[in-house]
DNA sequence: CTGCATCTATAACCTGGAGGAATGGATGTG
DNA sequence: CACATCCATTCCTCCAGGTTATAGATGCAG
């Protein structure tokens, strides 16, 4: 049995439609209903009941679908550290990161560490904003620069590099955008330009959901990317509080960028997983970043 | 990807070489190495270097080759959980057991199980010898009647049964045969039917390794089912330690059984994972275990 | 109560995948 | 230098897997 099959257990499961999960899997509902016959027939077990009102779980199915996240992360990370196994062999650090990463310091970062490692490289991959972790969490990245707090954060190592004022982020004809500074509670009321739900935690602190006293958000859209997110608020369908820096990395016309008073800060982190605690390429990695914030300039 | 470019992975990487992995795996060199080179495009990584003395695993074919056992073991156990869910809709106990399970007892044991649970069945799985857990490690089984010690005891709950003499089983012809009862030192130099060596513990126990004053062993056979253990007795092969019911459960002509002294007893138990602590019906089958072998008879 | 909508299953067809046979290329050994 | 041995490539064949069309069953609305 593959991986293929499992998955496309898993969208019927979820789905409890043959046909809603087909057009989901972009398949044909017939090519679904064969390949959950053949996983049957595999198992040698019935998985779902069938009727008009769609497919229903059987015991063993519930007992498959209870498996089966493990189970695909199993095989996600046994991929990806395979895949990191690789980078290794060839000199790469794959560094994931958010947004604009640890802003100006990140180049210096990347400097100091090659000057330390020659024959090495650094691969910076961009994460979208619904994975906090930008591939800490599923193998895909060995060191990430993140902003603070986000999913999984206990279970990682997480150094603070630096701290930054929390600005707001208004389209340019807001009524608000000619204020040199804004008070959050003048921006209580307004709809917010936010993160996926499910990324939690990230998603409450951007949007300082404990720091308006019990005052509820209005969401007026979700955004993955910072592309999306600039032309959201451009657009007019919210505002966001933004690091300060975002200024300088996410210039755009149509959006302004104001200080704000009464938000706590934004932290800027370097993370790895507990497991890279005795690798030296990412301990001094972790150092560089250190050595490149903590030094004026 | 699927399980089985994984198990032609494992394959390659253990044998090193495409050809001896392809006859291994009844399938042609050619078809070998494109199932190989097809899991390389998937992962976007190399994993052999080849050559003429075959292929060697890269650091990332290393860094799989290490994740596989754990990978296709967690698939197997999460295809067994689904079984085990199905028989348990469908109302049956599967109960692996080793040769002659708990002798005479297994029957009563099954009859006062499926008083106790009305519309169960019993599914009783032998199990081959080198397989001493009779299915429970896989999660192939429910519960399993089995003679200690065995691999991987200290992971299983374990009740003792009951407990029986060993003899020794003997070619018919063979010069000891007349005696009414041998002493174990007697046996020492003799040749012995052994059971697989990666059965570890298993096997040095019915050798009764422990037992003979350092003196070594010397197999004459390695078997894994009784039908081979007898045949391979009765022709002369050498001789076994074997609990003292098998000269009822495995009369054959060729083979005699007589009772020997200076050598530990055998304990038959059943045992069961952990996990199933808290279900009743494992719990119910291992009561009538007990009482089934507690009470005169 | 009947017709229609909606769900899964089946049949027929087509294309691409996957295995085998034959053979090529490279290299080590006698 | 010839041969053996290993992996890679080419060509061929058959089957797997997807799609389209449609069948069968059933629930719901009028």
């Amino acid at each position: 049995m593959d991986t293929r099959l499992l998955r496309s257990f898993t969208a019927v499961a979820e789905d409890g439609s043959l046909s809603r999960a087909a057009e989901r899997l972009f398949v044909s509902q017939p090519a679904l209903t064969k390949q959950i016959r053949q996983l049957e027939t595999l198992l040698g077990v019935r998985l779902f009941t069938r009727s008009r009102a769609g497919m229903a779980l059987t015991e063993a199915g519930e007992a498959l679908a209870g498996q089966a996240p493990a189970l695909l992360a199993h095989w996600e990370r046994a991929l990806a550290a395979t895949r990191g196994a690789a980078a290794r062999a060839a000199r790469v650090l794959r560094v994931g990161f958010m947004a604009s990463a640890a802003n100006e310091a990140t180049q210096e970062i990347v400097t100091r560490f090659c000057a330390l490692h020659p024959g090495w490289r650094v691969d910076m991959r961009q994460a979208s904003w619904s994975e906090p972790t930008a591939g800490l969490a599923d193998g895909s990245v060995d060191v990430a620069l993140l902003r603070l707090p986000f999913p999984g954060q206990g279970d990682l190592r997480v150094e603070v590099l630096l701290t930054e004022p929390r600005c707001v982020a208004l389209p340019a004809g807001h009524r608000l955008a000619d204020r040199e500074e804004i008070a959050f509670r003048d921006l209580w009321d307004e709809p917010y330009v936010a993160a996926a739900p499910e990324t939690g935690g990230w998603r409450d602190y951007w949007l300082a959901a404990d720091e308006r006293e019990g005052r509820p958000v209005t969401v007026g859209a979700v955004t993955e990317h910072p592309d999306d997110w600039l032309s959201a608020i451009a657009n007019g369908y919210g505002i966001a509080l933004a690091p300060a820096s975002a200024a300088r990395f996410y210039a755009r016309p149509g959006v302004v960028y104001r200080p704000v008073s009464g938000v706590s800060p934004s932290r800027v982190a370097i993370a790895w997983p507990p497991a890279a605690d005795g690798d030296p390429v990412v301990r001094d990695f972790v150092r560089c970043c250190l050595d490149a914030t903590s030094a004026p300039g």
